[in-house]
DNA sequence: TAATTGTTCTTCGTATACACTTTGTCCGGA
DNA sequence: TCCGGACAAAGTGTATACGAAGAACAATTA
C-alpha cells in the first residue's frame, strides 16, 4: 500500500514537460521524426495527449539541446545533422571523452573497474549471440559508466548530449560497427584499470577515431537530411 | 510598468522568452540573484513585466544551463558553483579551449588575425586607462572571437555556456588580473596568426592554467552560496 | 513536547482568447 | 501566360484565469 502510493506519487514527480522531452528526443533519435520535419505545437500536444504548455517548455529546451531549430513565428523543426557537423562533433567528443578516460583512470576504484569489466562481459556475450541491439546499448551504458566515473558533472553533462546527437546520426549503421568496437572497449577498461592517465586517453582517442571514420561512412548512406 | 521593458526590449524581433532568458542570465551572472536565492515565476514575471509564461519558458532554459535549479513542485532557486565545480568547469574549458586555439590557428583568414590584433590594441588601451570593465568586455570578445574563429559550431555553444559560468564564479575579483591575462592573450594571438595547431594549443593551456588559478583564489573570497 | 491538522503559497497543467506573422491561394490585369 | 496584390488560413506569441496538488509553516491539540 505505501508502496503503491509512493510509486504513484514517484510517477507524479516527474513533470509532464520532462515526459515529453524525453519523448520527444527519443522519438526524433529514432527517426520517427525526421530531419526538416515540422512540428507544429498542436500537432505535438496531440501526439503526447497535453496541452501547449509543457510541449512549448520541451520544445525550448530541445532547441538549446540542438535537436529542433525554432525559427520566430514559424515554429519548430527538427534539426538537421549534416555531414559537416558531424566531423565538429567528433573533434569536441574526442577532447572530452580523452579528458573523461585520463580522470576515470585516475579516480577508479576497485568497484568502478569491477563494474566496467562486467558491461564488457556482457557485451562479449551478446557479440556471440549477435544480439545487436543489446551490443549497441551496452556500448552506451559503457560510455556514460565511463563519465560518471571522471567524477566531473560539467564533462559529463555536455558529452551525454553530445552521445545522445552521435547515436541520432549513428542510428542506421552503428550496429554493424559494434563488435569491431568492443575490442578498443577492451583496451580502454585495461589503460583505465592501470590508472595510468596517458594510456587511458591514447586509448580513448583511438577509439574515437576509429568510431569517427565508422560515422562518416555511415553518414553517406544516412538518411538525406537537408 | 511594463511599458519601458517591453519598449526597450521590444524594438527587436525577438520573442519575449528569450528577453528574458538573456535578462535572467545577466541578473544571475551580474548578482543581482545571488545564489540559492529563491525564484519565483510570478516574482520574475513582474521583475521583467511579462506575464508567467515566457518566464516558464525562460527558466527551463536557464535549467538546462546550469545557472537555477528547479525542484519539483517547488520553484526555481539559483544554481550555486560551488568550488567543487569551478576546478572541473576548467578542466573543461582547458581542453575546448585549447581545441579551439587549435582551429582557429588552422583556419584564421587574414581578417581575422587583423579583427584579433584590433581587440588586442583596444584592450592594452583600456588597461591604460584603467578601464577594468571594458577591458573585462574585451577579454570575453577575444574568446568569444576565437571561438568563432575555429568554426565548429558545437565547440563555439558549448564553450560559450562554460564561458558566461566562468564570469559567473569570476565576478567579484576578475578585475583585478585582466591585467595580467593580457600579455598571454598577445602570446595567443601569435600563436593563432603563425598557423601552428600545437603553439597555439599550448599558448591556450598556458593561458587557462593561469586563468584556473586566479579562479580559485577568486572563489575563496566569492560569496558564500548554500 | 510531540503529533496532527489547517492554512497559505506556489508550481503544474489546462483552457481560452486574441494579436500578429507567415504562408498559401485566388483573382484580376498586363 | 505571367505577375502582383488582396485575402484567408494556419500557427506562433503572449496574456489570463482556473483548478488540482504539493510543500512549508503555523496553529492546535493531546
Amino acid at each position: 500500500m505505501a508502496e503503491d502510493l509512493r510509486d504513484k506519487l514517484g510517477a507524479q514527480h516527474l513533470p509532464l514537460r520532462d515526459q515529453v522531452l524525453a519523448a520527444l528526443r527519443t522519438a526524433i533519435i529514432d527517426g520517427d521524426y525526421l530531419p526538416g520535419e515540422r512540428l507544429t505545437e498542436d500537432r505535438l500536444a496531440e501526439d503526447f495527449g497535453v496541452s501547449r504548455n509543457p510541449v512549448r517548455e520541451a520544445l525550448r529546451v530541445a532547441e538549446a539541446e540542438g535537436f529542433v531549430v525554432i525559427l520566430p513565428r514559424r515554429g519548430a523543426v527538427v534539426a538537421s545533422p549534416s555531414s559537416g557537423t558531424i566531423t565538429d562533433m567528433f573533434a569536441v567528443r574526442e577532447r572530452l571523452e580523452a579528458l573523461a578516460a585520463r580522470l576515470a583512470a585516475e579516480r577508479a576504484t576497485a568497484a568502478d573497474v569491477a563494474s566496467l569489466r562486467a558491461l564488457l562481459d556482457q557485451g562479449r556475450e551478446a557479440t556471440q549471440r549477435h544480439d545487436l541491439a543489446r551490443v549497441a546499448e551496452l556500448n552506451s551504458t559503457l560510455h556514460l559508466r565511463i563519465l560518471q566515473i571522471s567524477g566531473n558533472p560539467w564533462l559529463s553533462s555536455i558529452a551525454k548530449s553530445l552521445y545522445l546527437h552521435v547515436q541520432w546520426v549513428f542510428r542506421l549503421g552503428a550496429a554493424e560497427r559494434a563488435p569491431h568496437s568492443w575490442a578498443e572497449h577492451i583496451q580502454l577498461v585495461d589503460a583505465i584499470e592501470s590508472g595510468d592517465g596517458d594510456r587511458a586517453e591514447r586509448a580513448a582517442l583511438d577509439h574515437l577515431d576509429a568510431a569517427s571514420a565508422a560515422a562518416y561512412e555511415n553518414a553517406e548512406g544516412g538518411y538525406g537530411a537537408r
